[in-house]
Order: structure tokens, then C-alpha cells, then sequence
DNA sequence: AGCAAAAGTTTCCAAAAGGAAACATTATTT
DNA sequence: AAATAATGTTTCCTTTTGGAAACTTTTGCT
């Protein structure tokens, strides 16, 4: 491994909302197919029969030809036993690969919604075991949700600024100050608001 | 549609191709997707937008009619920020085991060295995917460690305050304020200090 | 309630993928 | 080197996907 560290992270995804108009991140997927069915000692044809899919059609995938459905990945995967973030691992393995991104302060992205903004930090990177993102949490910003958010994974939540009040399924409501900290399972009903007279700001971590 | 849900679009697919015979994890692509989408609080046409593919494709694909192609994945993925690992993620759950921990700011349980003191979070919750703690950097440690970090997983680490310089094994040296952070894999070689007259905070956040 | 707007689904057709077999290339044996 | 076998590619055709617009359902409002 010389200089290109730069490139080993998925490079230059731009997406353009408005047109509809997108590059996407050139994983090269054949190419990375092809190493790995060579790296199993595996001809086309055993590989057919490994995986049900046609001895031309992996031949196409390999050559990017076509672009194989989630179907026939899934045989894929299945077949040659190799899991998903594997063939979407940076074709660099041998060494550690150094995977950096940094976000500075407020130059990430933000989706701003009626009550909360959030914040997604370290967008370059894909394939993370963590989503990290920050929120603001806009003053007394009651009715929001009125309902539970509930979805796969852990969470793990520091305040950073303000006071807020964190809801959940099973507990009574506790209220967070600057620093304080919470984790817990996301499949619990959650939710929190501002209790204070200041937008709060916190950060959050998901794993899944 | 009443209560097949369970069994019905990925309907376990077997492949009985000569000698190797598999079952295919029948992962509900659709209704992981539409669950992410939600927790985005997204609509269909926002989604659409974001990733450029049509409504109806993004209903269709929701609903386990077609099986998107890698195209239409990577645009999803990279449209929508996500991880294309996430999508497969077991279908898991049900358990909503509620767990949760709270940390009050200072009434952790820290351990002290020479340069750093670490300060472990959730300590409670046992068997997690995220292991977070707070740190405090003596102003100005240098020598400290000679030798890179190194361990396996990802890190994410955030600066609450203070100044500090991160050293990592392929990159140079940076310089992180107050607000910002840094996503990295842990196998790659890094180390950081404290630049500034006074001690620094940070939260790190690992995932193995 | 009833109406209007938004969100989601289905239809229809053009475009792309998957498979069988012909074709081409590379390796192996003599 | 020629002949043969094995591996890989392309062609041709069928099946499936992806998108525009029509249609249906849900949500929000007066």
C-alpha cells in the first residue's frame, strides 16, 4: 500500500437531489467477484452450480455487463458463503485499512425538521458499524412526535448542550443535562423533547 | 395481505443445484426498507428524490414485488445514507428487551492515568454493541504513548472541549477543535494529544 | 361528515437482466 | 505443434425490472 489511502474510501459519491441526477460510489462489484471466486480455487461453471445462477450471467456480473438483482446477490452470497460487507469491503484487505473521516463543526449535513435538525457526520465512509450524528433539539418542542420512535439496533445518546427530557417505553422520564448520557436498546419506544428554555443539542450513536 | 407476512415474498428460496443444496435467508429487503425509510421520515416521493428512482419503483420494491437491481441499490443506499450492510441485517428482533442506562455527567467511574482518564459510560449493560466513554487529556501530554492504538473495530471520537491533535498511522496529524470529529477504523495506528494550555474532553464511541 | 391534497399502488410499456447454447479462448496432453 | 478438453464470452431470446401516468387509499382540513 503506497499513497492512495485517499481512494480506498468509497470515493465521490455526488448525489444532486433536484435533477435526479447522480454519481454513484464506483464499487466495482464484478471485479471484486471475480477475486473472490478466484480466491476460492472456483471456475465459473463450479460456481454456477454453487450458486444456481448461469454460467453466462456470472460471466456478465464479472464483466460488468449487467448489474445483478438483489436476487441473484443473494444467491450469490449465499452460495460462495461470503457475506455482503465483504463484497463491498474496499478490494484492500491484506493490511489494516486506514479508514478516516473527519466532520468538522457545523460543516456536516443537516435535515432539518420542524422540531429536531439532524446532522449526519462521517457521510464519507459507508459501511460503518456506527451511524454517529448530532442533533439540535429546538426549544420546548413538545407535540412533535407524538408517537414512539422504535427501530433496530442500540443507541447511545450524550447530551451536549441544554436540557432535555428523554422518553421511553418501559421507564419513567428522565431529564438530561450537559453531559449526562443514555443508552439503550432502539427497539424500545423513544423520544425526547426540550425542556428548557434553549435548543438542546445532543449526540447520538447507532449501532445495528 | 393479512398475517403471511412472515413467510411469503423471499419465500426461502432453495437452491438445488446438483450436489450443494442451500436455503437462502429469506431477508425482507422491502419491508427493511420501508422501516428505514420511516424512521427518515420520508415519503415515497421524498425518497424518490433523494435517490432518483421512480415512486413506483420505490413501492415495488417496498412491497417485494421486484427485486431492485445493484443499481437501484446503490442508489438507494447512497440516496438515502445508509449502509448497504444495514439492509441485510437480520430481520431480527421482536425481543424489545428494554434496556437501558443512564450516566450522570462527572458520577461516572473513571481510570486515571498519567495523561489520560478515562471515564467508562453505561457500565451497567452488559453485552453491547457500542462501548462509549469520556476521556479527559492532560493539557499538553506528549511522550505519553510512543507506539500507536491499536485494536480492533471502529471508533468514533468527538471533541466536547478542549483542543487536541489526532495521529493516525496513514494520515496526517490534524488538529480537532471543540464540535468536531472523527470516524475511524481502530486498526489503523492512532494516537492523540492534547495541544492546547488546558485538558481536553472527548467521547469516544467503539463498535467491534 | 364531505372535500381536497398528499401518499401510496397498479398498469402499461420500454429497458435491462437471466439462461441455453453457440462461439471463442486458454490450458493440457500427446 | 496439433488435438482435445476445459474455461470463459457472446448471442439470442424470455423473463423481469424501472419509470410515467392512471388509479386508489389515506390524511388533513373546513
Amino acid at each position: 500500500m503506497t499513497d492512495q489511502q485517499q481512494q480506498d474510501i468509497y470515493p465521490s459519491m455526488t448525489i444532486t437531489s433536484d435533477q435526479h441526477e447522480q454519481k454513484i460510489a464506483p464499487i466495482k462489484l464484478g471485479e471484486r467477484l471475480k477475486q473472490i471466486r478466484r480466491t476460492l480455487g472456483l471456475t465459473l461453471e463450479e460456481a454456477s452450480q454453487k450458486t444456481g445462477l448461469a454460467r453466462s450471467t456470472l460471466s456478465k456480473i464479472e464483466n460488468e455487463q449487467i448489474s445483478p438483482t438483489f436476487q441473484a446477490m443473494q444467491k450469490l452470497t449465499s452460495g460462495l458463503q461470503i457475506d455482503i460487507p465483504q463484497l463491498f469491503a474496499a478490494p484492500k484487505q491484506v493490511s489494516t485499512t486506514g479508514r478516516r473521516d473527519i466532520t468538522r463543526n457545523e460543516l456536516g449535513k443537516p435535515h432539518p425538521t420542524s422540531t429536531y435538525e439532524h446532522e449526519l457526520l462521517a457521510t464519507q465512509l459507508t459501511n460503518k458499524k456506527m451511524m454517529p450524528f448530532k442533533s439540535l433539539i429546538r426549544a420546548r418542542s413538545f407535540d412533535a412526535y407524538a408517537d414512539w420512535i422504535r427501530h433496530d439496533g442500540e443507541e447511545f445518546l450524550l447530551v451536549l448542550s441544554g436540557e432535555i427530557t428523554f422518553f421511553s417505553e418501559y421507564y419513567e422520564p428522565v431529564n438530561l443535562s450537559e453531559g449526562d448520557s443514555v443508552y439503550y436498546d432502539a427497539n424500545m419506544g423513544h423520544m425526547l423533547i426540550s425542556v428548557s428554555e434553549e435548543d438542546a443539542s445532543i449526540l447520538w450513536v447507532t449501532a445495528s
